[in-house]
DNA sequence: CCCAGTTACGGGGCTCGTAAAAATA
DNA sequence: TATTTTTACGAGCCCCGTAACTGGG
């Protein structure tokens, strides 16, 4: 029995919560889905669903198994797609999410042009890493340490404003006039959100006299707006993202804030690819001024 | 041509760099091997392997699809390793390393106890965090912010000495009496070498008058412990592990550096097996004084 | 010419789809 | 009883091992 036709066949069966539909979906019939499990579960040493004639439901066995199967079959997808992408002579970028992407449009439309079909997907910072270690991806465009960074941007606060003067945290203090509820909010983009960079804008906050909620992260670049947009919130981000979202944007020294960003490449062969022209445009769409000297 | 089987060829023949040697080890015949190479081959579209009479090397596709190949094979072992844990009822916890092995082996025969068979395994902390995740284990013991913690451990310095006196950083300042060769070195374990925390500690070292390169990261225990025993160098690490290594522990009120552990659980229904009597014994093999109050 | 990998070939096992049986609400 | 899964069964395919073939050093 192939261990992963059962574990396409259980994997269907798990989400349609029937082997009947499951068949339709696996373009088969259903005793042939019903072997598939059956010799999966042989396989596995004990029963992954538990059938009655009206219901299919998982066992204990098969909750606990399910993600691995899944794993299994993400691992041969990530096979044969790296297979394809390599014989289309397609790499792979995982570049992070909310900056411009016509940025990205023209990084592709350049890597093109050197003959290269770069094929660029958006992620959230832990998935880009772990999809880059996965080896879902030939290339990533990942958070690191200053010191190693290829790419270094500074963060400021934007909201939508008169304002003129300079920035200083001590503005957002909480004035009893406004009442709790109206009290300005630091928003940290999913981007930002490391615990590193969390801590160091809490206590950087705490001393200039901020509330520890007045501090938090935004579940999404829409909430986050709606608060700037009003003027109320101020979101930490680049000056890039502030003028696309055209908000103004303020740099605050006691911040001193950056997002340091590292290109990973999966095999050393990737160096000629990313040659400086297209480092640049990634500067570019990341908001960096310049690339980093090694 | 079943997918997992080829890989299997595919990953012995390179390993071996021999399709006979390969058919030795996957106890079958030699034309077996080949043909599931070449179907293997025909799967994904390209050779995998370049053939002579002489020698078997990887083509380039060879080479950027083995790790796939290997993390397929990675994700079988996965599932099927989990579905005989299950079946025995065996419960995987991820430790950290270089803690005392006895205390572990408390922990284990407590779990033994209550009817449960527990597998621990040391791994290092990138590891650990990685492999839970790929579900090779259903609990692990995870770095995690000091809010979220279910165990802190404070860190000290330790290293062979007469010292009864308190140890203050400054301490470690090179003098110039004993030229650059003998200053002395803060090491810091590969369980503590986070960016976050070195940075700390580097910013510490530094107010208190040291240089930056007196701080690095120990690759092993045991080059550490060379010099500590030499009475050279200073290893951050908690009061337990001195005590094991049998080196003088100073807490150092500057540093205030800490291990925060937090025990993840695959399934929620492991919080049964973990109960306080258990965490009890994982707080011991940390050093952890008491288990911290969510 | 030798050695290693590939191809040929007959046998057997396994999986397929259709159809009948079984099981449960 | 009705619906759904399992089992039965013949057909065909695919994989296996043995043995002959091929090709490079």
């Amino acid at each position: 029995m192939d261990l992963i036709s059962g574990a396409r066949a259980f994997v269907a069966v798990a989400r349609r919560q029937s082997f009947s539909a499951a068949a339709r979906d696996e373009q088969t019939t259903q005793p042939v889905i019903s072997r598939r499990v059956a010799g999966l579960e042989a396989q596995l040493g004990g029963a992954l669903l538990e059938r009655n004639t009206r219901q299919v439901r998982l066992t204990a066995l098969g909750t606990a198994l399910l993600e691995h199967v899944q794993a299994l079959l993400g691992a041969e997808r990530s096979l044969v797609d790296a297979a394809a992408s390599h014989h289309r002579g397609t790499v792979r970028l995982l570049v992070p999410r909310d900056l411009d992407p016509a940025r990205w449009a023209a990084l592709r439309l350049r890597a093109r042009g050197a003959g290269t079909d770069l094929d660029i997907e958006e992620a959230g910072r832990e998935l880009r890493t772990l999809r880059f270690r996965l080896g879902e991806a030939d290339a990533a465009v990942l958070p690191v340490e200053t010191a190693r960074a290829d790419w270094v941007v500074p963060l400021g606060l934007a909201q939508v404003t008169d304002r003129r003067r300079p920035l200083s945290l001590g503005a957002l203090r909480p004035t009893r006039a406004l009442g709790p509820k109206a009290a300005s909010n630091l928003l940290v983009l999913a981007e930002d959100a490391s615990g590193q960079l969390l801590s160091a804008l809490r206590e950087s906050a705490a001393a200039s006299g901020l509330a520890a909620h007045q501090v938090h992260e935004s579940p999404s670049v829409v909430s986050a707006l709606a608060g700037a947009l009003a003027g109320d919130d101020w979101i930490l981000c680049t000056r890039e993202q502030a003028s696309a979202w055209r908000l103004q944007w303020f740099e605050v020294p006691e911040l001193a804030l950056t997002r340091a960003y590292r290109l990973e490449l999966r095999t050393p062969d990737g160096r000629q690819l990313f040659n400086p022209a297209l480092r640049r445009d990634i500067a570019a769409a990341l908001g960096a001024n310049r690339e980093e000297q090694p």
